[in-house]
DNA sequence: AAGTGGTCTAGACCACTAC
DNA sequence: TAGTGGTCTAGACCACTTA
């Protein structure tokens, strides 16, 4: 295990930042288990060869991406539920008194298809590009309360099946991750107000023309690349979206 | 200008956030103006004292606020439109093609009353607790998009009138800052869809039973203590509320 | 060439936690 | 009491910008 960083190669990048893949590797090696405490500040800046200020400004960074957490006096320890943040980032209605759930997906439509003027725009493909489209039902508290539209290249997708979608174990980005390589690591989303038309009416059992929420979603890969656009649509009778909410920093 | 930190205090607050203070401070006094270089990190440190590495840490955070911008090699800057930015924080509606635009505000009603049920709820007050009661239209390129339900403790605005508030020259943030010494330092919003009943149907020109997008917010002071409950409505037709956004961080 | 922020060191002492 | 993270110092050298 010489975790050294490999020559304090001089290729320009930071050593904090080196430092900081370095520990990211040693997470995903699984070598400090989550809600485990990593090793001391001192033993790690000994172990990668660096002072102590260019280590901590490394962890620093990873305590900002809420992959570890310093408790003073105690340790620094590997994130628990980093997989549930992760979840909750991208799944963000709960019920009106804020319990959290874990959505039942259900697959309700798939084909391909040319992209739709609105598709195209999103995605940024060229005229008559294909896509798939499919339709994905979730429930909490065993009621349907959402339904999402999503459309992905297939450029970026291609041989993508229903079955593949139906039977996909975790999460829709963690599916597009193992299965095509496609890494969603940022979305940006806007939001309306519209009424049920009569198929979302019935996917979501409530009267055609009841207020609905209107998600609208593109996700991006690197280099702002888009991959994904979705419009969710959510009954908020009994649930409700998350907004924006702004931390108290202490100014 | 002697602005050296005040003696050191033994307060217990770290150093480098009394110099955040300190910067602050000169910020508010207009000693940098918007857009101007600040002085270098050499004079900084030694004007308030500090070492190199404490004058660091604390610009550190206030570029992490956007209200400082660094530039390797030229200076580090007051931010541009940070009181766009900051305004922009709050106000989260745009036009359907993404275009920004500073609302025109109208006070549509005022009363003292005896705060509701969901309102002692969210402002965590007794039963029987007074608070004041304002609603505030909002125009977007000359129609009327927006009308805020909005709801703050008497305790804390005591004297409030109508006409403090309809001629008030920023935003209501700053008004609560400058006449009631409240600091709003973050927020927490929910959303749902719901049907225009007759009164906002009336405000927002539609129809009674349109869909409008319901943004629900409680405003935050220091501590997390409570400040502000407001409920906005809004209508999507040809705008749309700017939901969660992640940036595409480095990881 | 001079001046700026960016990175990095090798410590020190303090506050907090666990034993 | 021992060990942890939190803060702080007084420098050093590098990369970048401007003139």
């Amino acid at each position: 295990m010489s975790a050294r960083i490999s020559a304090l190669s001089p290729s320009g990048v930071p050593l904090y930042q080196q430092v900081k893949r370095a520990v990211l590797a040693a997470l995903a090696n699984g070598e400090w288990p989550q809600g485990e405490a990593i090793p001391p500040e001192k033993n790690l800046a000994e172990r990668f060869s660096v002072s102590i200020g260019t280590l901590r400004k490394a962890i620093d960074e990873l305590v900002l991406e809420n992959i570890l957490v310093r408790h003073q006096g105690r340790g620094t320890f590997v994130a628990l539920h980093a997989h549930n943040q992760y979840f909750f980032r991208y799944f963000r209605v709960v019920r009106h008194d804020g319990v959290k759930g874990y959505p039942t997906p259900e697959l309700l439509g798939f084909r391909r298809t040319r992209a739709s003027g609105e598709a195209r725009e999103k995605l940024a493909l060229a005229q008559g590009a294909y896509v798939f489209e499919f339709v994905n039902g979730l429930s909490l508290h065993g009621e349907r309360v959402q339904v999402d539209t999503i459309c992905v290249p297939e450029a970026l997708f291609s041989g993508l099946t229903r079955e593949q979608l139906r039977d996909r174990p975790g999460t829709i980005y963690s599916f597009y991750q193992e299965y095509f390589g496609v890494n969603v690591i940022g979305t940006a989303e806007s939001v309306r107000a519209t009424s049920a038309d009569d198929i979302h009416a019935e996917w979501l059992g409530v009267e055609k023309g009841t207020p609905l929420l209107n998600v609208r979603r593109v996700a991006y890969t690197y280099n702002g690349r888009p991959v994904e656009w979705r419009v969710s649509r959510v009954n908020t009778e009994r649930y409700e979206y998350i907004g924006q909410e702004h931390e108290p920093g202490q100014t």
